[in-house]
DNA sequence: TTGGCAAATGAACAGTTGTTCAGTTAGATG
DNA sequence: CATCTAACTGAACAACTGTTCATTTGCCAA
């Protein structure tokens, strides 16, 4: 049998990406077959290749898309002149934009050794973009004097690592509500900047 | 051929432990195939059967290692009664610990999916272990007033996420010395959890 | 009703997987 | 020198891998 009902392209295709972003998250991308995501999905494996070239790009695509949004969501963002401010912007939009999207937080960190070394760089490209965003708004702060930070470009690993840990754990039914998370997180990066040697 | 020198079981065993290491630290438990650690070892796949039951078995007992040796580490360090001293003490002590064993690192964060359902619990017991020494440091602190910390479940999570971070990217030749890498994070701790609300 | 075509199947491909085990080897022991 | 045995090989197992493609299906438009 082929095609149930209706024009199945603009269905199947999501299925297969959601369902490949939940079971790699899950399992990892070299754990999970082809066929597995297909079962997920509700057809054979042959068929995901009427949407994907291959199970590289698949992966591929999944982390591009993510990060290129976070890229987009950030650039919409306010921006502040003032450090301080800034620094609790980009603190809050990061808890905002990773806590709801823990699938994608996973292959962004897990499955970067997966990809091909063209696809790796193209996707560290993009982290780096990211983490720019951070380091310039320290930069800032240290030139004008709000922050006290020895290095920024150590900070700005130490308070992404920071920041990306709760996605692992935090749960909408949790113990903590969200914007909790966010207060108390955004105190400890305040502090961790702010600390005087 | 077989044994082509001496005794080979205290020779094989180590290397073998050395090489899956090193393997699934690179690529990852699930894409490391046996054959390619035995290539590592210079031996043939059914060689390694006389020093692990199984695959699985392996990579428990590469967690197992790490933690068991990290806890027994911990006892012996110096404990203070001060928070503010105490505290210093495992930031050092965490970072001294991990920063020259990125590969039991990578395995002790990236490869507790691969785990069976009992080993996951075991491993799991370990890690939450050490994670009660540091919350015990903050919920004396806390008490004492020696710190303003929020929550101290989610603290100790913010800071070993912070902590554990540089074994990623530190390298002994790189730009910062350790005793560097060591008085940026701990300004940044210090900062973190005395931070005013 | 007919033809076109998007979408999916099922079989096949050539490798690879973890694991077992009878057989071989070479160093140690008597 | 003969024997023992720890250590290893090589082959085999059944299952699974990513990927291709001729074939089939069933909706849609003419």
């Amino acid at each position: 049998m082929a095609r149930k009902q209706g024009s199945h392209a603009e269905i199947t295709g999501p299925r297969l990406r959601d369902a490949a972003l939940r079971l790699i998250a899950q399992h990892g991308y070299a754990a999970v077959s082809m066929r597995q995501i297909a079962d997920a999905v509700g057809v054979k494996a042959g068929a995901l290749y009427n949407y994907v070239p291959d199970k590289q790009s698949l992966l591929f695509g999944l982390m591009e898309d993510h990060l290129t949004s976070l890229l987009a969501a950030w650039q919409t963002a306010p921006v502040s002149a003032d450090p301080i401010q800034a620094l609790e912007a980009f603190t809050r939009f990061h808890l905002r934009f990773h806590l709801p999207r823990p699938d994608q937080v996973s292959l962004a960190y897990m499955e970067l050794r997966n990809l091909s070394p063209e696809n790796f760089a193209r996707i560290e490209g993009l982290r780096r973009d990211y983490e720019a965003a951070l380091e310039e708004i320290l930069q800032a702060g240290q030139q004008s004097g709000a922050f006290a930070v020895a290095d920024t470009r150590v900070c700005t690993m130490a308070l992404i690592a920071m920041l990306t840990g709760p996605s692992t754990w935090f749960r909408d039914d949790g113990r903590l509500p969200q914007a909790e998370i966010e207060a108390i997180y955004w105190r400890m990066v305040r502090g961790a900047v702010t600390a005087k040697g």
